[in-house]
RNA sequence: GUGAGUGUAGCUCAGUCGGUAGAGCUCCAGACUGUGGAUCUGGCUGUCGUGGGUUCGAAUCCCACCACUCACCCCA
């Protein structure tokens, strides 16, 4: 059979074995954040372009060639390529700044689709999910540390092992052009021997060479300058007391210099954490500081901490035993037509009770029916027929053990575990 | 945007020198009319990615296109 449609390019379909993983991950998200008192904020898919290319910035590739952009009417629209900016925007538009009192931050969490039109590859698709979250209103170094250790414990949660945190600082406004400057004084002389795409970075985004992956340019550039050395008064100590908070947590990290970031917005404290499993995206999920976001939206001048993490990288990581589906509860297996009509209306009162029941839509052969209830992973098989209906006792077999009793019907909902999901 | 690899059944894959389509798994039925997983027997499913070319004849050779995969780039 030919499909007359097909997903496009760089999305796909999360079919239900897989679904029910990904519903473990975002359950343990918010389990998790709620607990450090973040909320979730739900924002459009759609917002107007202008709102990327003021926060993502002008010249990141984000925006120059990767977003789906579109006229609605008379003005320009476009599919988020990230959520951050529109918390921010969100945040503006409702004045929330009003609500947080000094040391009180407003944290808010969001999972959803973001769409990049990238080329596809591993770990990379046109439409991926993140799960992120933003904390707005605290500039102090417990934030950006807290939010790490947040996301630490998260990963702890759903078994992820392999994992590397790195941290770096991009300076700020006062520092930063400082280094930048004296990398570019650096690079000037030395171009030639830097490879065709480090001599574009140098012309766009300068910092961007740091993550180069030739190794003569990565030794090249051991003896550059480093903006840890470069950084201004208040940045050094914001950084310093992150570090010290990380270490008080017992959380290992790595500080890494050359951790650049590809949104301008990111300030001070820039991180990610990375895995060797996930080919050549390694990233599972990366974050920073942006105290200029806010207002470059028009807002007050907030101060702003967050991080995005990869759902699609997260799941592929997760040990294949978590986030299994939901088994159903019991199989009602009918013996003969009577019997089978009669089964429909004890689904029904089963199922009000909050019991997973399954049954088959027309009366079936016994072993048909018990061999569907293993493929659903029934744990129990309720046998129903002549007999049963007359004495109001069913067989109830243990399809694990092969144990089976016979049950009163006012007896079967405390056997079979009912209220799922109350 | 650049480069490489791969497209055969629902899934994983064989298919020799160009000679007219196969296996395992899954699914369905039966063995087995009130007790499942195992086993055995039988059965269903294909525009061989698409279109063109060469040839008596193409899954196989050639060209183009499409899709997927991996890498660059970039990022989650």
């Amino acid at each position: 059979m030919k499909p007359r449609c097909q997903a496009v390019r760089g999305t796909r379909d999360v079919l239900p074995d897989e679904a029910a993983r990904w519903q473990y991950v975002e359950g343990a998200a918010r389990s998790v954040f709620e607990r450090y008192g973040f909320r979730e904020i739900r924002t459009p898919l759609i917002e107007p372009t202008e709102l990327f290319t003021r926060s993502v910035g002008e010249a990141t590739d984000i925006v120059r060639k990767e977003m789906y952009s579109f006229s609605a009417g008379s003005e320009s629209v476009t599919l988020r390529p990230e959520a951050t900016a529109s918390v921010a925007r969100a945040f503006v538009e409702h004045s929330l700044h009003r609500t947080i009192a000094a040391g009180f931050p407003e944290r808010v969490y969001y999972i959803g689709p973001m769409f990049r039109y990238e080329r596809p590859q591993k770990g990379r698709q046109r439409q991926f999910h993140q799960i992120g979250a933003e904390i707005l209103g605290a500039k102090e170094p417990l934030a950006d540390a807290e939010t790490i250790e947040m996301l630490w414990s998260f990963l702890d949660a759903i078994g992820i092992e392999d994992r590397e945190l790195v941290v770096n600082s991009v300076g700020d406004a006062r520092c930063r052009p400082g280094f930048r400057e004296a990398l570019v004084r650096w690079l000037e002389p030395r171009l030639d021997r830097l490879c065709e795409d480090c001599r574009r970075r140098a012309r766009e985004n300068p910092l961007r060479v740091f993550d180069c992956k030739v190794e003569a340019d990565r030794e090249l550039l051991l003896g550059a300058p480093t903006i840890l050395d470069l950084l201004c008064g208040g940045c050094r100590e914001h950084f310093e007391e992150v570090c010290r908070t990380l270490d008080a947590y017992g959380i290992p990290y790595r500080a890494d210099s050359r951790i650049v970031r590809g949104l301008d917005y990111y300030e001070r404290t820039v991180f990610e954490v990375l895995s060797r499993d996930l080919g050549a995206q390694s990233a599972i999920l990366g974050g920073g500081r942006y105290d200029g976001l806010v207002e470059d939206l028009g807002g007050p001048a907030v101060p702003g901490f967050g991080f995005a993490i990869g759902l699609e990288r997260l799941v592929s990581l997760m040990p294949g035993d978590r986030g299994l589906p939901a088994g159903t509860d019991v199989f009602v297996v009918s013996l003969g037509e009577p019997a089978w009509r009669a089964s429909i209306a004890l689904a029904r009162r089963l199922r009000a009770a909050g019991v997973r029941v399954a049954m088959p839509m027309s009366s079936r052969p016994m072993g048909a029916q018990l061999k569907r209830a293993d493929r659903v992973r029934a744990r129990f098989a309720l046998f129903v027929g002549e007999s049963e209906i007359a004495s109001g006792r069913y067989g109830l077999k243990d399809l694990a053990t092969g144990e089976q009793s016979s049950v009163q019907e006012k007896d079967l909902v405390a056997r079979l575990g009912g209220r799922h999901g109350e």
